[in-house]
DNA sequence: AGCACGCCGACT
DNA sequence: GTCGGCGTGCTC
């Protein structure tokens, strides 16, 4: 009898995880791509996943090929994700078969009862408006039993919510069920509330709050049953096993929070626009402020599905900047800092129309870092190449890199001064001075210092939509595609040093975060205000943002793109090269360099090889980042240069490697 | 990544 | 004499 042969990728980094196995004519049987397996490697018994049967062992010697110990029989692969898993693979540059067992849950004996919410399938009381309608027509007349792809490129408070819910009802119409994505848990209660009232099927949640036993359950669930359901989900939903799917939603597209960076380093959207194109569905993005790529590569099409209006005849806030130069001169101002004359009298006239204000602060803690006044010494972290923050009611100084934190000192280490000076401010410090200027108001801070779980951020949520509380203090927490129907002031401190951000898409971030944090002000029809903190107020991005202006922002970045060869313009991969020591990362990584670039001259004439640089925060927990940076408008070249570095270079065990493709950040 | 083996320093 | 440090090599 001949011996079938299989190759398995199995859960482990080397040889790119492919390695042959056989097995018994009574389990071969049983065998095909997408069945999950237990094998034996060295001592070890470990993960699998069946992915080719080969009628001989090429590569190995037969004699050293082992036999596949058992299936697991919880949990398979259709052929769709296979070759969802396989494109990532390829794509992102990481091993298959770590990839798999990274995104499936922990397979368990027995899962308790899954909770879900019933939808109430209540009638829908509003309209929606001509270009709502539209947008929907234009959807639905393109069909559903084919991949399409639309960007909803909506202002905020446009009502994309009710494009969405009508289009659901369309899906589920045809029993098939939908997945919804959005960037973060934060998010949930909102739509869950929404689809759970109009909607006449099982609603599913997937996010952090979710535990292994539910996850695994819901695994199960999607695989043995095709009735028509939602999901609404964080990035890792993507990955569920929904059978009949009929939609993709992912909204606010444009979020950081769809893109993974530990382990494979993928985008939650790019490989949702995958999956749809895979299982021949429609995908649809949304976002008032998209992605300059996703944008990009949007308009012009018809595709393309603006609304520059808002829904229910409300006007975009008006916007303003307040001119912070020189406060720190004038003492009437002085002690109100981080606020000013301005704002503070804004605040104090919306409370009284007994209207709620909102203040936005990108950072934590009470100040950024501490400064002797005498000597200029910082206090810096032990273990990373950053400052501690101060957090005053913790008494703390600590690192916002790692675990590490101290008492805050009485006094200088370095020259035993006594007067240490706070620099910066963050959300406990906005919140500590508002306090002090308005004692009779009910103030509360929004951020992931104040707020740990699930609970206690629906908790505040629910207190602020019913006016218990007066002004939410926070951080992104605050911006994120919330909807309050009594705000009308919205207050943002500290954009200023994120306009330095060292990095080609800080205009694009700051720009997305003031036209988002703006629009949670005046989304039910009232006139609202935003007032925008500067101490460069002739910076043009403030321009786009004053006139609500996604066309002018992008027609004046597009050039920026093209003048430093950013995307969407080339395409981006980084190599990171980690290690303890740092001279050992800059001596492997400028080896590399070398021998990429020559790699580059003779094979790859599109690709760029820069660097190498260390990272933004060179030490982390006592490890160091060097990175390189390959550049190309040449896509199969970028990939074929990494498919040729990752398939001939192992790093030596010092050092940990890893790629990213299509970096958010660059670290 | 694990897990072995193997070669050196300091302990009962 | 042997316990254990971590460099190096192998795993279908």
């Amino acid at each position: 009898m001949q011996d079938n042969y299989f190759l398995v990728a199995v859960n482990s980094p080397f040889n790119r995880s492919f390695l042959s196995y056989k097995a018994s004519n009574e389990v071969a049987g049983k065998l095909k791509r997408g069945v999950l397996v237990k094998v034996p490697l060295g001592k070890r018994i470990i993960d699998g996943c069946v992915w080719e049967i080969v009628l001989e062992s090429k590569d190995v010697d037969a004699s050293k090929v082992k036999e596949i110990n058992e299936i697991i029989e919880q949990v398979f692969l259709t052929e769709l994700e296979c070759e969802l898993y396989l494109w990532m693979s390829n794509y992102y540059h990481y091993p298959l078969g770590q990839l798999i067992f990274d995104v499936l849950p922990p397979f368990l004996k027995k899962p308790r009862k899954l909770n879900f919410d019933q939808g109430r399938a209540e009638e829908i009381k509003y309209k929606l408006n001509l270009t709502q309608a539209e947008i929907v027509e234009k959807i639905h007349g393109f069909g559903y039993d084919k991949f399409s792809k639309w960007l909803i490129h909506g202002v905020t408070g446009a009502g994309k919510t009710a494009i969405y819910l009508d289009i659901i009802k369309k899906i589920i119409a045809e029993k098939k069920s939908v997945l919804f994505l959005l960037p973060e848990i934060n998010l949930t209660p909102q739509f869950l509330k929404t689809f759970e009232t109009y909607l006449n099927v099982p609603i599913y949640s997937y996010n952090s709050a979710i535990n292994n036993s539910d996850k695994f359950g819901l695994w199960k669930l999607l695989q043995e049953d095709d009735l028509p359901k939602l999901i609404i989900g964080v990035r890792s939903s993507i990955f569920l096993p929904i059978k009949k799917l009929g939609l993709i939603i992912v909204d606010e597209e444009h979020d950081q929070s769809f893109k993974q960076d530990d382990r494979c380093a993928y985008n939650a959207r790019d490989v949702s626009i995958k999956k749809a194109s895979l299982a021949k569905i429609p995908v649809i993005l949304g976002s008032a402020t998209p992605m300059v790529e996703t944008y990009s590569s949007f308009v012009g099409t018809a595709s393309y599905l603006p609304i520059e209006k808002r829904a229910q005849n409300a006007e975009l806030p008006q916007i303003e900047l307040v001119d912070m130069r020189g406060r720190s001169k004038v003492e009437s101002e002085k002690i109100l800092w981080p606020y000013s004359s301005e704002s503070i009298e804004k605040i104090k006239a919306v409370l009284a129309k007994d209207e709620q204000a909102l203040v936005f602060i990108n950072r934590l803690g009470y100040a950024n870092y501490l400064q002797c006044n005498a000597c200029g010494h910082q206090f810096s972290c032990p273990n990373c190449s950053t400052n501690l923050k101060f957090f005053k009611k913790r008494q703390e100084l600590s690192c916002q890199t790692c675990e590490y934190s101290e008492k805050s000192p009485e006094m200088c280490p370095e020259c035993m001064n006594l007067n240490l000076a706070p620099k910066g401010f963050g959300t406990e410090k906005a919140f500590e001075v508002l306090v002090d200027l308005l004692p009779d108001k009910k103030i509360e801070r929004f951020d992931r210092d104040e707020i740990k779980t699930f609970n206690q951020l629906e908790e505040v949520l629910d207190k602020f939509h019913k006016k218990e509380i007066d002004i939410l203090v926070g951080t992104q927490m605050l911006s994120k595609g919330h909807n309050f129907e009594n705000v009308n002031l919205v207050l943002i401190l500290g954009i200023d040093s994120q306009l330095n951000f060292p990095d080609f898409r800080s205009n694009e971030r700051v720009y997305q975060t003031l036209t988002q944090v703006s629009g949670r002000a005046g989304r039910f029809g009232k006139k609202a205000e935003v007032l925008v903190h500067t101490l460069a107020p002739e910076n043009k991005i403030f321009s786009y943002l004053l006139s609500h202006s996604f066309d002018d922002f992008y027609k004046d970045e597009i050039p920026m793109r093209q003048m430093c060869s950013s995307p969407p313009v080339k395409k981006i991969a980084l190599i990171y090269f980690n290690s303890k020591s740092q001279g050992d990362v800059i001596k492997e990584s400028s080896e590399k360099a070398n021998q990429l670039r020559s790699l580059c001259l003779k094979h790859f004439p599109e690709v760029e090889v820069l660097g190498p640089r260390p990272s933004m925060v060179e030490k982390k927990v006592n490890k160091f980042t060097w990175s390189l940076m390959i550049r190309s408008r040449e896509i199969n070249q970028l990939h074929n240069l990494l498919n040729t570095f990752s398939k001939n270079y192992r790093p030596p065990r010092s050092i940990s490697l890893k790629i990213e493709v299509d970096p958010y950040y660059f670290d």
